[in-house]
DNA sequence: ATATATAAATGAT
DNA sequence: CATCATTTATATA
């Protein structure tokens, strides 16, 4: 289609405000990808450039707590860009579950969409997208993985190399998490999962709406009867758009940290969370999809609705946006 | 089975 | 009422 004016379209005001962000042709393309990922707007990619925006503020000043806050981390001028993006490119699952409760079935929505890329590193992915054994460099064998691992798309790769200079840390991993009011959260928990390793650093993004993030120490394992050790309070980081955390050293494995749910003001704004961490072995790749994606439909962002619907996997139908030339993979 | 994890429910300010 | 801290219930390893 030709982009010359034409008489029609000189009365049409619509069509030339449209486009905020140019689109970008390309799209990485994956057999595991239930349709592919336009590559970022390199208005974008070239803002990205300048990231850090900003020095970290050092958090340590507390036993075991290692940690950085960028403020922001992405550049002020692409952030809400950026956030748009991401929201209606990605496909999201909601991972819902039943419990019995007393004598009733209660069915539980995971308080907040998620999806997840990578693999971990006993395996890597090939220029064709094949699964590929770091050891031996050989296809891996079809049942080493229960799940399909998904490489980075572009727009999240080019992020991850971004934050591996920054943090001087490689990752293999990126979780993506979607809080789409203040009635989704993220209860206490740490990622101290083992496939991490002992000293996992991991780097947590916010992108859209502000979210407190708590933190309190784990609390001292119960001794007999003698010491009640009284708790600190938990320490409260606002994270606005574009910040970006980075923690490390014996954060994970002394400290807690939560989203808690939240009413009022910025209650019905979304908020993107993107972690970057390194699974060792194969259990990481078996844990994160199991637990980010589950078993569950996919949902997509509806611009019109402004709200996340469940996305019909209709043959042939695929992204709403430009239909472009396809990467062979990530 | 003991321990850990997670979200809901409850109680307090 | 919103937020915070604690407890409860269940699931899973």
């Amino acid at each position: 289609m030709s982009n010359k004016r034409t008489l029609d379209g000189f009365f049409k005001p619509a069509e030339s405000k449209r486009p905020k962000i140019e689109a970008s042709q390309e799209v990485s393309s994956h057999a595991s990808y239930p349709y592919p990922i336009p590559h970022l707007p390199c208005s974008i990619t070239d803002a990205l450039g300048f990231a850090p925006a900003a020095e970290a503020k050092a958090i340590n000043d507390q036993p075991d707590l290692d940690l950085l806050h960028f403020q922001p981390y992405i550049p002020k001028d692409v952030q809400a860009d950026l956030f748009k993006f991401l929201r209606r490119e990605f496909f999201f699952y909601r991972v819902q579950y039943t419990i019995k409760r007393g004598s009733i079935q209660t069915q539980i929505n995971t308080p907040r969409y998620t999806t997840v890329f990578g693999v971990d590193e006993t395996s890597y992915f090939g220029v064709d997208g094949s699964l590929l054994e770091s050891k031996t460099k050989q296809p891996v064998p079809k049942d080493r993985y229960k799940c399909m691992p998904r490489p980075l798309p572009q727009c999240l790769d080019v992020l991850r190399k971004i934050t591996e200079g920054t943090a001087g840390e490689t990752f293999n991993f990126c979780l993506v998490n979607y809080y789409a009011n203040g009635n989704d959260s993220i209860s206490y928990h740490s990622d101290d999962e083992r496939f991490l390793g002992p000293n996992p650093a991991i780097a947590s993004f916010s992108l859209g709406a502000k979210r407190d993030f708590l933190m309190k120490h784990k609390p001292a394992p119960m001794s007999m009867s003698e010491p009640a050790k009284p708790e600190a309070k938990p320490l409260k980081l606002l994270l606005a758009s574009g910040d970006m955390i980075l923690m490390r050293g014996t954060t994970q494995t002394n400290w807690l940290h939560s989203i808690p749910k939240r009413k009022g003001a910025d209650s019905g704004a979304g908020r993107i969370n993107i972690t970057f961490r390194k699974a060792l072995v194969r259990g990481g790749t078996e844990n994160y999809y199991q637990y980010n994606v589950g078993s569950g439909g996919i949902f997509r962002w509806d611009n019109k609705k402004q709200e996340m619907v469940s996305w019909k996997a209709t043959e042939g139908s695929p992204t709403p946006g430009p239909p472009g030339t396809v990467s062979l993979t990530a």
